[in-house]
DNA sequence: TTACAATTTAATAGCTCTATTAATAAACGC
DNA sequence: GCGTTTATTAATAGAGCTATTAAATTGTAA
């Protein structure tokens, strides 16, 4: 049916881990609900990754450099810095809607649990600044030529982040809330889309 | 020394639990070290409140009402819509800077536990709409005289509420990434008042 | 003082969770 | 086939958690 299918216990603990985490955090997830789920003994997800915390980890690693890479540059040299400007928000938010609840679990992570935050400050510290840099040279080069107002790319990016993935991180009390249908979300998430670039766009005019 | 001091344990109990369930969600917060916290035994946390549930969803609904009554208007008809709007903006961002902990409270919980969402939606689905109605009616008035773009005041205050919030749920990851000072956290606060007033302001310019 | 109510504690029942251990089944080289 | 890893399970130790109960302490009114 899906990819998986017939792949071995260890990737299918892993996958189950990896969704029930995203579902409802590390502390709510047990290694008891994770075995019942990919359909093993509650030993054998001990067996592969002796503890609950390792088994944590690896996924949330992986998941990290997922989330920074999505600033990644994609070579689009002809285009205006608007255009690119715009792509870079729409990559981001794609990146995020393709894994809406990747925002929450680093958010909860990082926040309950302040020792792991510390543990990846060290991995995660030089990534953003080569990610960055490029943009910084370009942003700065407009501001120079007067096309848009002064602002540092530190401040950019944290207005891009905070829209793209609060969006997500609201999204089911939203939906909730307001009684959307499912149709409707979507609806509502696309027409968000627009809104973010919109916003980040008019936010550089002089 | 603090406020407290000589409030009987009920309430001292119930000032630890707050602290903690900010601090540390609901889940990852026992009864256990509420009491110890507090300077009392366990049992007693359970005498006043039945329930750890108990217990929290008296903090909770609280702290959701301060959050919703944060938008609430101030009584300032002789200002411009703009000056207005950026006293909302500000009153709104001074609010979580006191409560900088609640915006991860309250995703955190709804999120994790989508039940209690559920048991809420009722409660604050009126609230919105009287809070924001008037706010609604001065918008549409700037929007018929052209001095602002076309825009909902859902969308509105989705940006506000987006820029607002995410920093103050990324604040420690920031602060610690970054190696910033308590000072220097303090001057980002600051600045990024000011910023998300800058870009709300501009993304209405026609 | 005494009776009675309110507060506080010690003890513990009953869960659930993580992690380990020892035993069993499967796979694989030789 | 035989021995040796590898995978898997049952059982359980050990800890922490919530909630209850019964007893002890304090306060208070007659």
């Amino acid at each position: 049916m899906t990819q998986e299918q017939e792949a071995g216990l260890e990737q299918k603990i892993l996958e189950t881990a990896e969704q029930l985490f995203l579902e409802k955090g590390f502390a709510m997830t047990s290694t008891t609900e994770i075995a019942k789920k990919a359909g093993c003994n509650q030993a054998l997800v001990h067996y592969y990754f002796r503890t609950k915390e390792n088994l944590f980890q690896s996924i949330f690693e992986q998941k990290i450099r997922l989330l920074i890479s999505s600033f990644q540059d994609h070579e689009m040299q002809n285009l205006t810095f608007e255009e690119k400007l715009k792509r870079k928000i729409e990559t981001h938010f794609e990146m995020i809607r393709a894994n809406p609840r990747l925002p929450f679990l680093v958010m909860n992570e990082f926040t309950t649990n302040p020792s792991r935050l510390e543990a990846f400050r060290i991995k995660i510290i030089a990534v953003p600044q080569a990610v960055f840099h490029k943009l910084e040279e370009e942003l700065n080069e407009e501001i120079r030529a007067g096309r848009i107002r002064d602002i540092t790319v530190m401040d950019l990016v944290l207005n891009i982040v905070s829209l793209n993935a609060m969006l997500f991180l609201t999204g089911n009390i939203f939906k909730c809330v307001a009684q959307l249908s499912e149709e409707q979300y979507q609806m509502m998430i696309e027409h968000r889309k627009q809104e973010h670039v919109k916003v980040i766009l008019a936010s550089l005019r002089p």
